[in-house]
DNA sequence: GATGAATGAGACTTCATTCAT
DNA sequence: CATGAATGAAGTCTCATTCAT
């Protein structure tokens, strides 16, 4: 019974790895059932059993993902002091989970807006509770006055509408520039952009 | 023959405004040719004689859109003679053309992307279009001393991007916060970004 | 599993001959994928699920008869000992089979040349094959000497010509001469084309 | 009035002959009355003028070649004295005149095969006016003495069937092999059939 | 639980024909 | 007479989903 619960959620991985895959690389109107089903190394009917249809697989894989994706800014945070740096730890964790995944990056940066109506909703509120946990920091970098008052919602917006464009721009064109090297540009931007001091390069050495 | 071209060209016209109002109410892929023969009262036939094909359609609309709005960007640059108010005048003007035509909002930052691959290299095109107008005026703020020297071509990325971010939330937001108002608050995070004074309200009164 | 390859056969099969009924009707061109289907007892995505196309059918219809034909053809010449009547063989089994499949012979005789481009090069190949047979045979009694030496290519090209167009005109006309009527005034002039002795008939007791 | 009349004419004529290389090389159903209309320098309007429709294009373009077709062959008739030789001259003079003209060669013993029912039977009359031609003078030939009594018919159609055979596979195959050298070996044969001398190359000087 | 055959709605596109200018 | 814009029927093909085995 364990064993068999352990080969279902195995089968159900496979095929979010292979949706993840399939649809970064193909978009998801583009993609079949039928390609996901191939990838996984299952049957069209076998992809219907875990999965109620092509878009219960999309939103379960921006589910999982952005779950992944938090967790992994939660932990940076946690391993920053200064409300600001751990605003920017953020920041910093999305840019580089994404420069190592390009998939997870066109699924939520640009896939998911094809996909259709329903998924906007979503994608939205996945936004916002990025947008959250930055503009929670600057917050508290205002409270405890290591900022000066702004309006810290819209500057949480500002920081990730930046960072998106760049990532965005990064996977869009085969252009060389690599995107460490543009977060290092983007830095300082982001920083005076509130008002705080631009830190000297933290906890870097991570990754 | 004066008045055939007339005619014709009236057509065009009239199958581009309902293919805009169509795809960027129902999506580029869930649009049909027959939805844009219907809105622009022709038939689907019609619709193929002026234009080859769906796509076309979308980047011909694309087009005309993109220069329409340069335009109404280097107008309204014109207008202000400090550099860096002409950059942030650009901005103005996307937000605010934006901010009247919804449809033309989603149509660039949101359907683009879903339009499938082939739309991607033709949007960068497009946003490295704006980018530019924006980088050149910094620059020119720069080379005047009246702001510290920045990695330009980021500082205008960054630009953009906080200000597509913003138009983007508000487009799929039923939220009630009026466009203006989230301009106003973010106006001096950007200013600030590039380490810039930032200006009072300048000939706002436009529009 | 063996069962279910059977089914599978059994509707490949049910649509190519639903293929061969539809398309000697109405022609290649005139027939739609909804009438195979039709015919066929299937759906249109039934039959795109076991051809690739339209133009997928017609081939493999075309395979399938020409490699029937070619085998009632060698049996045929297996029962005959001299090789003119080996070559005999061939062309009687030709019209004779024909003959009782007047689909057959729209197909190879007319439809194939009204499918396109695309279909006169794998029809030349299978009337090569055919003449390739009789030539082969017409070689053999050239070699034994019951035949005075010709161009055994363009002999069999003769016969094979000959006999298409007594069955193509039968074919396209609706007059009352029987197709054996025509072949019996036809032997003698094909046997003393290649200057060869006119046997009494044969094993014509088959069928 | 007159001149008006000459016009119409020359333009009727750019018509079909615009559809004859039209046709040709696309065949009839890959054809478009666009196609025409461009190629005859008209607009498609200006064919539907002198034309009721792309069917009746077909028509008149078979009628007007199988005239001109009968004319040389009758021409080439007169030049010869003996009715075996007369025979023979009709099937020289449609094997040459193919040879010469391509496209004619494709309209005839291809294309319309493709352009639909209606056209097989026009197509089978006009292989009839020939086969009667070359019938009419082995009959004359039998009645001559200058030849065994055959069914004539069948002879006539052997001839025709084996020199569309020989024309066709020339058409299809992107061969070397020149129509002359097939035709000299095709000759004795077809004169063997019928049981007739071959004689020695008569007037092939013309052309 | 898995497989793959089957369905059917719907998309894009083509084009012969008509007709206003 | 000529032009080219417009129509609308029809065709091929795709694919999410269902279901018998």
């Amino acid at each position: 019974m364990q064993f068999e619960q352990h080969r279902a959620e195995k089968r159900h991985r496979r095929i979010l790895d292979a949706a993840l895959k399939v649809f970064s690389q193909k978009g998801y109107r583009d993609s079949s059932v039928d390609d996901i089903a191939g990838v996984s190394k299952t049957s069209k009917g076998g992809v219907y059993f875990h999965f109620p249809g092509k878009q219960a697989i999309f939103f379960a894989l921006m589910d999982r993902a952005a779950q992944q994706l938090l967790e992994r800014v939660e932990d940076a945070i946690a391993l920053e002091a200064e409300p600001v740096q751990r605003a920017e730890a953020a920041l910093r964790t999305v840019l580089r989970t994404f420069g190592k995944h390009r998939a997870l990056a066109r699924l939520f940066l640009i896939e998911a807006y094809g996909a259709g109506r329903e998924f906007h909703t979503r994608l939205m509120e996945i936004h916002e509770l990025f947008i959250l946990v930055i503009q929670r920091h600057l917050d508290e970098a205002v409270e405890s006055g290591a900022m000066d008052p702004v309006d810290t919602e819209i500057a949480a917006r500002v920081w990730f509408g930046a960072i998106s464009e760049v990532i965005t721009h990064w996977l869009l064109t085969p252009g060389p520039q690599s995107l460490d090297e543009m977060y290092a540009s983007l830095r300082p931007l982001i920083f005076r952009s509130v008002g705080a001091e631009v830190p000297r390069s933290t906890s870097d050495a991570s990754r």
